[in-house]
DNA sequence: ATGTCAGCCGGAGGCTGA
């Protein structure tokens, strides 16, 4: 069995003492971080090597950064998105994990943009949601590119994309925002239609299970949360998925990021 | 209506991003 996870930390360097908690009680063998906000030289990699994981990193100063944790090894790291070599903000990072242990699983940390505010102005070319937007169609022409390798693939991480009513608390608070707007859900849906599996949906058809809630209001108190978070498997893991869920706990505790761990776990035997 | 947090610069607290 192989756990993988999705974590949104808001900071790596805030939440080091609630990272090495929940690696400490949940275990998982890959976990796949975003919005670590620091550049590479400033990642606490010896922390995470002392408790038994490979590290790899693509950060940048103050916002964004991604990494992989991996306690099976990670190999042929590639860090960026294709399609755009103007873009410079680092959210992308892919590697192999498990190379020595069975089967080769290649995985990926994305953090898609949020892409709010809409339009200010409208057509000005480092627009939010036109960033947003140009991104996700890189993002699955990437994956198209990696489906069709056949390497079995897990694409994980915070989407910024509410994908249908049941994955936020109230609907008509989104509708005209980015993370929920029908440009933005359309282009996740053809992502799917690719032959993507969102593995906690595939385990779980409740609605109101989410992944991330805002610091103010009191929204994790009233539980006015969303789901942004996925690990998205190709078809030939998605047949392996034994289990998925949301750890919930992490987001109740003193000095919390507002994302929460996504896992899901892997049958690999057979 | 407001409510939060983190990093930056710079040496306080205002600004940005989420």
């Amino acid at each position: 069995m192989l756990t993988l996870a999705t974590w949104n930390v808001n900071s790596v360097k805030a939440r080091l003492p609630a990272i090495l908690d929940w690696l400490q009680s949940f275990q998982p063998d890959v976990v796949l971080l975003q919005e670590i906000k620091c550049m590479d030289n400033a990642f606490p990699a010896f922390d995470f090597e002392a408790a038994g994981y490979k590290v790899a990193v693509h950060g940048q100063k103050t916002y964004n950064g991604v990494a992989i944790l991996s306690k099976v090894g990670i190999d042929e790291v590639s860090i960026g998105l294709p399609g755009d070599e103007t873009d410079e903000q680092a959210r992308y990072i892919q590697a192999i994990v498990g190379k020595d242990s069975g089967l080769p699983i290649r995985v990926a940390a994305l953090y898609l943009p949020n892409g709010n505010p809409i339009g200010s102005p409208p057509h000005e070319p480092h627009e939010k949601f036109t960033y947003k937007l140009a991104w996700m169609d890189r993002l699955n022409r990437h994956a198209q590119s990696l489906l069709s390798d056949g390497i079995p693939t897990v694409l994980g991480g915070d989407y910024n994309v509410i994908p249908t009513p049941d994955d936020c608390y109230d609907p008509e608070r989104w509708v005209n925002d980015a993370l929920f707007r029908p440009e933005t859900r359309n282009k996740f849906n053809a992502l799917l239609h690719q032959g993507w599996t969102d593995t906690f949906r595939a385990r779980d058809a409740r609605a109101g299970q989410y992944s991330f809630w805002d610091y103010q209001a009191g929204a994790w108190q009233k539980n006015n949360g969303i789901r942004i978070d996925f690990l998205l498997a190709s078809p030939s893991l998605a047949d392996k998925l034994h289990t998925a869920g949301i750890d919930s706990e992490p987001r109740g505790k003193e000095k919390a990021s507002d994302h929460t761990p996504v896992w899901c776990r892997l049958r690999l035997s057979d």
